[in-house]
DNA sequence: TACATATGTTAGAGTTTCTTACTTTGACAA
DNA sequence: TTGTCAAAGTAAGAAACTCTAACATATGTA
């Protein structure tokens, strides 16, 4: 390596201690953990900026306010719940129930993979915060799901009928993902397994 | 009236202005409304106070923090639900599966009506909060539509069968209940009428 | 009447959100 | 190289909030 190079790099490197390179993903990142750690009521600005190591302050350069941080988390979110979806049904072939079941299955497991994200964007936390991003990333959940269900009924177009069935499973599956994640609520449903559970519903909401 | 009894009455109503009366239930009442209006996370301890009309430090005589407060607005709401439900079936045969339509009717009903108090209850806020009296009436609620599937299926006690119809309508009715109160939710399912859904779910899943 | 208890109040410590005014950095043009 | 500018940070502080401690007042009972 020659002189010049290394300069270069170090200087690179340094970050300078005072611009943090990417601090939204980092406010992003932390607010996620954070938020994850200590439930969805739990979280504050200060401890975000505690953990990416910047001033209390600094958020509002990247975010009008607390709630915008935690729109910014939903949204990522929703864009991986989407991602893990398509890459489930990959080896299934279109038409085959299996995609719906699996597909439900995986919004399932988001939900308890990333309870507080799930509940942060479905529990009424960003209810009056109407922002175009994460209704879009919302929308294209739903989408995925309905076209899945066209495809196992037959249908080449998003029917009512195709709608209201797609609308039912994912009510349920919506349903089953909160009473999960809720200790308490989980134990009122004992000796149920998931899988079979989702088979079933889906076998009875598929047929005419 | 009496000179007697008019004294009487105005010191009982004059309420002395310090004693409150029932502080207790003047602070839940003014939470429930507070947290229906500015949703579950705007609530503020302060806030209730001045609706209710005393100092900030008022309400730690008769709860030990804000979360009992919260806590306490919740097991209110699943006590007036069951009710609801009770009184709803009250005119219908026993056995008949429009009982267990017309629960899940008012599972929703309830949820929309008092949709603060539903998220309060099931969005994750109460989670860490492990409150017997708020279980057992969430317990309550769930043991009356076991009893209504039963009946319609014709076994005289919670047989693993009742146990997963009974866990699968309440997963569907639950999540379409978030769904609903969710504008931007509730949107993507346009043309859906709640009535003739739940019929139809109710008869898919009491089908053997 | 007098005391114990329940239920208030005031004052204040410690956090929290968010604003304002200032500073540092990096990039680019002259 | 240097001057300018926007972007991204900091420090300090206002206003609000939760909760505690110490004190005040009312109520019920012996």
């Amino acid at each position: 390596m020659s002189t010049t190079a290394d300069t270069q790099t170090a200087t690179t490197l340094k970050k300078s201690a005072y611009h943090h390179g990417d601090l939204r993903a980092g406010l992003i990142e932390a607010t996620r953990q954070l938020v994850e750690q200590n439930g969805p009521d739990g979280f504050s600005v200060s401890d975000a900026c505690r953990l990416a190591g910047v001033s209390t302050a600094a958020p509002y350069k990247h975010f009008k306010n607390k709630g915008e941080m935690l729109v910014a988390v939903c949204v990522e979110g929703m864009g991986r719940l989407r991602a893990n979806m398509q890459s489930a049904v990959a080896d299934i072939p279109l038409g085959d129930p299996r995609r719906v079941t699996v597909i439900g299955g995986e919004y399932i497991k988001y939900a308890l993979a990333e309870p507080a994200c799930f509940k942060l964007k479905f529990g009424g936390f960003t209810d009056g915060m109407d922002d175009d991003a994460l209704k879009a990333a919302g929308e294209a959940v739903f989408d995925t799901a309905k076209a899945e269900v066209a495809a196992c009924i037959g249908e080449s177009e998003i029917t009512p009928i195709v709608q209201q069935k797609a609308f039912m499973l994912w009510s349920f599956v919506h349903g089953l993902s909160f009473i999960l994640e809720d200790k308490d609520l989980a134990e009122m449903g004992p000796e149920i397994e998931i899988e079979p559970l989702l088979a079933d519903i889906t076998r009875r909401v598929l047929s005419d």
